[in-house]
DNA sequence: GGCGGGTCTTGATCTCGATCAATGACCAGA
DNA sequence: TCTGGTCATTGATCGAGATCAAGACCCGCC
């Protein structure tokens, strides 16, 4: 039950010290960083911040998967932001949450106080060049997120988001011998659908497609094999190479 | 016909000094910035740079308006960026551009080298944190971009443009008296199709819902009078404080 | 002053994804 | 073992926006 085994010891044991915000940090820095830093854990569906809250700290995703939400007053949710190891919650400078942070799975985040970050950022550029950096991957990020909601069939936002969570995750994905590769959805069909803008019927339906038509395989509700990756790029609607970035 | 009369005789001139990247450097720094850069005019319509193209300049919008976007293969398009004057074009670090750019007004940027401007990027640190805040604004501008796209109506996705276009160049904005408020579209139907992920017919016939409703009123095409900002608030679909961010 | 091309509007019809509704699968707890 | 709850699937129908099509408006140009 408890997850506490999974915070590491040092800086040096940390799973994305060389991903996350602190990746261009030198010894010295880090251990400013270690005196205003702190881990924080959360189970599967609990929520972590509330739109409009005060917020005293950033952090980084040490594991697990969170998500970034917007609501109207209506109800209509968008998923704005997925947030997976290594990825920055919070902004420098904003004392208020603009957006819903929850958990999708088990969580461990590593929390910095906001006051004396703000101050690292300024005084120690490694830290806000590394931020510029994750910043700018993110905004190219949400636009390709934009080409997809704005323009993509249900079946190609389905496809997209497949290959979208197997790339960020490659690392941690289990290899089935040479071609099939296999991953868990870290999302519930209705989270699928706030990510894709569409409904938790329509998500339902379209991964029941691509079943029947051979682009993936389910294994329970959850796990997903794919046979042939090229086929399920195929699918994205993007171009051939990707169409990621130069 | 020759635009260069818009063209900035010094920094202090420029309509963008206290707004764009170089809004936080000292004198010593804009030296050093005057040395690589040079101004550039389009007319409306150009192109500016295609996707893929190599970029040997970062820039900054000194007067019109731009647009950034992605086309599939098959040549569904979806505009991912709408830059105003003093907006910020490219990514240091980044030799290949990744969106097509295109001027939609008569256009003035002010370029910068790529490789001197990286320089300085690492060198003099308010470059850097400039550009870091600008790029947070983007990436929010951009969340809020994902929840029109996803979850609204065409209906509230016009209105929310229009009043998009309103606050941010509400500094140009014409005034009539008291309350209605008029304003220039800078955008054909088909790029506000492209921005909002409709066609431009859907466009068009919102537009003159809105019209009969008595939520706007027209000039010719592009014209726009409000007659009240709080009606067209309404039909946005965002909360009424604005939905804007804390 | 009429012609041609770009831009915009409006109408008729179709279709994809939303909505409404029922059922199934799975799991934790009584 | 049964029960209630969460999550997911599938079917039937509806409707907002896409698509196809026809004109209107506007402006520069020969």
């Amino acid at each position: 039950m408890n997850e506490i085994s999974l915070i590491p010891d040092t800086c040096a044991d940390c799973p994305i010290r060389h991903r996350a915000v602190c990746a261009k940090c030198e010894s010295d820095e880090l251990e400013r960083l270690d005196a205003i830093k702190y881990y924080k854990s959360f189970k599967a569906g609990q929520a972590i911040i509330w739109s409009g809250d005060e917020m005293d700290f950033v952090a980084s995703v040490v594991s697990g998967v969170a998500t970034l939400t917007q609501t109207m007053e209506d109800g209509r949710t968008q998923m704005v932001g997925l947030l997976l190891p290594s990825d920055f919650i919070g902004r420098p400078g904003r004392p208020l949450a603009s957006y819903d942070v929850t958990a999708t799975t088990d969580l461990v985040m590593c929390c910095f106080r906001r006051k004396p970050f703000e101050d690292m950022l300024v005084e120690t550029p490694h830290i806000g060049q590394r931020l510029l950096e994750m910043t700018l991957d993110e905004l190219d990020a949400a636009r390709e997120w934009m080409l997809l909601l704005g323009r993509k069939t249900a079946r190609e936002k389905i496809a997209s988001l497949l290959s979208i969570i197997m790339r960020r995750d490659a690392s941690l994905m289990l290899k089935t011998g040479q071609g099939p590769l296999v991953f868990d959805l870290p999302l519930t069909r209705e989270a699928m659908a706030d990510y894709l803008g569409l409904t938790l019927e329509t998500v339902s339906r379209q991964i029941s497609a691509l079943r029947r038509d051979g682009v993936i395989a389910l294994e329970g509700k959850r796990r997903i094999i794919v046979p042939d990756f090229d086929l399920l790029l195929e699918e994205t609607g993007d171009d051939a190479d990707g169409g990621m970035l130069a």
